[in-house]
RNA sequence: GGGGGCUUAGCUCAGCGGGAGAGCAUCCGCUUUGCAAGCGGAGGGUCAAGAGUUCGAAUCUCUUAGCCUCCA
């Protein structure tokens, strides 16, 4: 738990660096015009600079013709040089269930940080440093309308585990940053802040660097320390002060002070670089006199965060990050694209566009599938702020995705994974902004019925308005800009009460839906030991009943074993099912589940008793043997999608069951007919090259070097069982290699799966597509059993299943032929007993021509075909037809215009035929069993 | 995980208890030596699937599926 929450804290703190500027509640100034012309007159300066980079600017630091690249290798080529270990920053996607993204240099060493040993796939170090992207999506409405709000960052960091300490880290950031070898700051212009009793900081400082006292400001817990206000407030565990560098960017940036800084802690002028924290304290509480108990740590650790884009736009001595050579060509691009200049107040969207393309980009090459739940429809979210500024700027066509090469090109040379995902990223934000402009035009339509309803009406309801954004994804800037071309304003606060009164519903909604009725069993298997699995090998073995508690169902036992061959479920895998032997009794096992690594058999008792202590021979059923088939199938078939449409497949899901196996996986096209059978017939091969599996239990890091395949968001212990499938096969050079992180269970050679057969691909949600097959036996059952459908259904037809699909076109063609020939049939019966109008009854009642028929066989549709040619040919004001099974009624215009009611009528007229009905004035119909009756009453209906 | 919406002709959609429609596209005539031509006509539908309510359901209710969308 303490790691947990101070490594939660830890990350927050690393975020505060990158929004500074904001944490004190007040919201960043809003772009001040006359900066956007002095930005550009820079960003063209800069971009120069960049271009011819002279030896040595006199105006500036050497370093003033760095890229952003040019400065992330420096920074890491620096601490090489300072005994550290270079490693690759963690995917985007945060690697411990704390957060939706990584957030902070520091997330991915979290282990390190609590104790771990420092060991990595590239090598045992207790210094490393890492460029590492982290990704802020919850507050991005303020991104492109601030100076200095990202979706996206880089954090370059160094960290100690256990090594050196604060000494050191002090002297290598100022050594970094002032060094004229390195990125070549004035010391004049640095200043930085320190925890407020943080003497031995302050003397490093002053002493070793020659700082001067005003140019170090000390502020309190609030501000310095890490996690912020740890002392007093928690939480326990390792905590520690900060001390925060600044650059002083000169007046040209504002006429602030240094002072002024440390009172209002607001400024464009002193910029935040760096923030290193020395976590050296175990907070272990308060004392009685409420002080906070701060014990010295054992070993203490070193965690920074240099903001590269923060460093970038010093070095380049740029306003903002979007005039730093990585924004600066993606904006120009945009305008170039809309045909709209960067200036004014429509600039915030060539900074929106542009940052977001950026951030979206990358997080889409870490795997991230857009969606419409979790981290996927986050960054859909981002990715459609972006579309509506595009659209805002007159595109209204996609044009994001075009901005792609771009970024990969300026992002690349610190993700070079960036280059092979590039044309997937394009796919994907092509296919989103394609969906959102169709979005957008829906809306539109909507919102223009809207506004004619409106009619002289000034205001749009804020329900109105809500619902075009909440069904129909139309959002409210939109909304507000083309009701003021109609002169209408919408109701802000009546859109933003149906908001809160919808996110309401739907956090109640989502509170159910945890399983807490298995809560309590899991209390109860707490403190048991873990229980030994011995079912990869075995399928029969001995345990002792270590609990045995009520199961799920009344009358089933829920048992814990010492020793088990049953596999719970797990890794998609369903768990196994069998016998339970005991002297004196046995019992059926009807499913296994795990907490944690306790296993428990859901029994039902067949016979005796089952007591704790009891010696019992569990013994695993034949399902095994399926759900082995169908795993390891499901390997075969993970890599054969790979090999048939590309390294773009990633597995989102899994089941494996006995009786059949589904896959889904990341892929943004419905799989051809040619796809398909390119699929299962690879697989097919694999099979009946009977190829050996293999599996073996390793370190994660040596699996993950090997490149076994690991699932996204899931968790992984230190040891990890990969399963392995390799070979060649001979005559068609189709090699398979799989190699997967699986704790499942598995066959000893692919030939033991038989037969495999794809049954289906289907969509199951934007860019993710689901693969049901099945493999063995229930393969070859389910062929049998459509071969024999399809033979019955050829035997009914009098064909050859060949032909099966001649036949049944023909037989639609000659049905269809059939029912057009009834119609006209039963019309020209009903004509032949209306023998021309003349066999109809006609008089008057109530001042109308009624002509009245009786007709024998005729139904709903042909008696209104009836009516109408009555209708025609007696000139009659009023028809009524009767058959046994309807009746219809019908009046010309001029007679309902006279007060003729033919739904009035036709109520009174059914009731006496034994029916009901209704209709129009000037039709309508009922259902009835007695025409006579009917017809009979009519003297009496007028 | 929860809320809202949609599904009707090849396409875009209207209709929302009482005869399945429009525009575009297709085909056939006529007119016209021309740019999205004009006029007349025809073909084309399991109104997503299933159950229910009703004399009667594209229309109301429920279930299911697919899609869109907002939120967690």
């Amino acid at each position: 738990m303490r790691s947990a929450s101070s490594a939660n804290a830890q990350t927050e703190q690393c975020l505060d660096l990158a929004t500074a500027w904001s944490k004190h509640g007040q919201p960043e100034a809003e772009y001040p015009q006359s900066r956007i012309a002095q930005s550009q007159a820079t960003l063209r300066a800069a971009i120069l600079a960049v271009m011819t980079a002279p030896e040595s600017s006199p105006a500036s630091p050497s370093a003033r013709h760095l890229t952003t690249a040019d400065i992330r290798r420096k920074f890491l080529e620096f601490f090489q040089s300072k005994e550290h270990l270079i490693l690759p920053g963690h995917p985007v996607v945060a690697p411990d269930p704390t957060t939706m993204f990584t957030v902070a240099g520091m997330q991915q060493f979290k282990p390190q940080f609590m104790g771990a040993p420092a060991v990595f796939n590239e090598g045992a170090s207790k210094r490393v440093t890492t460029a590492q992207k982290c990704v802020r999506m919850d507050d991005i409405e303020n991104v492109g309308r601030t100076r200095r709000h990202l979706s996206l960052f880089e954090m370059m960091g160094n960290f100690s585990f256990g090594d050196y300490f604060k000494r050191d880290t002090i002297a290598w950031a100022w050594e970094f940053l002032t060094s004229p070898e390195w990125m070549g700051f004035e010391p004049e212009r640095m200043y930085v802040t320190i925890y407020v009793d943080d003497d031995e900081a302050f003397r490093y400082w002053t002493e070793d660097h020659g700082l001067p006292a005003d140019h170090i400001h000390r502020f309190g817990a609030d501000e310095n320390f890490w996690p912020a206000d740890a002392p007093l407030k928690g939480p326990n565990g390792p905590c520690g002060p900060c001390s925060e560098i600044y650059y002083d960017r000169g007046p040209k940036y504002g006429d602030d002070t240094w002072a002024e800084y440390a009172d209002t802690r607001e400024s464009a002028r002193f910029l935040e670089v760096w923030n290193l924290v020395f976590p050296e304290f175990d907070r272990q509480g308060l004392d009685e006199n409420g002080e906070p108990i701060l014990a010295p740590l054992p070993f203490k650790n070193i965690d920074t965060g240099m903001g590269l884009e923060r460093v970038a736009s010093v070095v380049q001595d740029v306003p903002d990050f979007y005039t730093n050579d990585i924004f600066a060509p993606i904006i120009g691009k945009i305008a170039e694209l809309s045909g709209r200049p960067y200036e004014g107040e429509q600039s915030v969207s060539h900074r929106v566009i542009a940052e977001h393309a950026r951030s979206v980009s990358m997080v889409i090459a870490d795997g991230v599938a857009l969606s419409n739940t979790g981290r996927g429809y986050v960054v859909r979210k981002v990715l459609r702020r972006a579309s509506r500024h595009a659209y805002l700027l007159g595109l209204n066509e996609p044009s994001i995705y075009q901005l792609v090469p771009l970024v990969v090109e300026k992002m690349k040379d610190g993700y070079p994974e960036l280059v092979a995902e590039q044309e997937r990223i394009q796919a994907a934000i092509k296919a989103e902004e394609e969906r959102f402009l169709r979005t957008l035009e829906g809306g539109i339509q909507r919102l223009s019925g809207l506004l004619e309803d409106l009619g002289r009406e000034k205001v749009l309801s804020g329900e109105d308005a809500f619902t075009l954004y909440d069904t129909y994804g139309f959002p409210l800037d939109l909304t507000q800009e083309i009701a003021a071309e109609h002169g209408v304003e919408v109701d802000v606060t009546g859109y933003e009460l149906a908001l809160e009164r919808a996110q309401e519903t739907a956090r109640a909604g989502s509170r159910f839906g945890k399983s807490e009725l298995f809560d309590a069993g899991a209390e109860a298997v707490q403190n048991l030991p873990q229980t030994e699995f011995v079912g990869y090998d075995q399928l029969d073995a001995e345990g002792d009943v270590l609990a045995v508690l009520e199961g799920e169902t009344a009358g089933h036992k829920t048992v814990v074993l010492s020793r088990t061959p049953f596999y719970a479920e797990g890794g998609g895998e369903v768990g196994d099912t069998g016998r339970l032997e005991w002297s004196g009794g046995e019992g059926r096992v009807l499913d296994t589940r795990r907490v944690g690594g306790v296993f428990l058999h859901e029994v039902e008792v067949l016979s005796g008793e089952l007591s704790q202590g009891q010696s019992v021979r569990g013994v695993v059923g034949p399902e095994r043997a399926a759900i082995q088939r169908h795993h390891t199938a499901t390997h075969l078939l993970h890599a054969a999608l790979r090999a048939v449409l590309g390294s773009g497949v990633r597995q989102a899901g899994s089941l494996v069951a006995p009786g059949r196996l589904r896959f889904d996986f990341t892929h943004t096209a419905a799989l051809s007919q040619e796809e398909l059978a390119a699929v299962e017939s690879l697989v097919s091969r694999w099979v009946s090259a009977n190829f050996p599996v293999s599996w073996q239990e390793m370190p994660i890091d040596e699996a993950k070097a090997a490149g076994a395949t690991a699932l996204f968001g899931e968790k992984y212990g230190d040891t990890v069982r990969v399963v392995r499938v390799e070979g060649d096969v001979d005559y068609s050079g189709q090699a398979v290699s799989s190699m997967e992180l699986c704790g499942g269970a598995h066959v000893r050679r692919t030939g033991d799966i038989g037969a495999f057969v794809l049954l289906s691909d289907e969509n199951v949600a934007a860019g993710v597509r689901r693969i049901e097959a099945l493999a063995g036996e229930a393969a070859t059952a389910w062929v049998r059993e459509r071969l024999s459908a399809s033979a019955k259904a050829a035997a009914l037809l009098n064909t050859s299943p060949e032909s099966l699909e001649d036949r049944i076109a023909g037989l639609q063609g000659q049905l269809k032929a059939s029912e057009k020939e009834v119609a006209n049939v039963k019309r020209q019966l009903a004509e032949a007993q209306m023998g021309g109008g003349g066999s109809a009854d006609t008089r008057e009642l109530g001042g109308f021509q009624v002509a009245s028929l009786k007709l024998s066989g005729i139904e709903g549709g042909e008696l209104r075909g009836a009516a109408d040619r009555l209708l025609e040919q007696s000139g009659a004001d009023i028809v009524v037809i009767a058959s046994d099974k309807g009746l219809v009624v019908k009046a010309t215009k001029d007679a309902v215009a006279k007060g003729a009611h033919a739904g009035q009528l036709v109520g009174k007229l059914a009731a006496a035929g034994g029916g009901k009905g209704g209709g129009r004035p000037d039709m309508a119909q009922a259902g009835i069993t007695d025409a006579a009756g009917a017809l009979g009453a009519l003297e009496t209906a007028f």
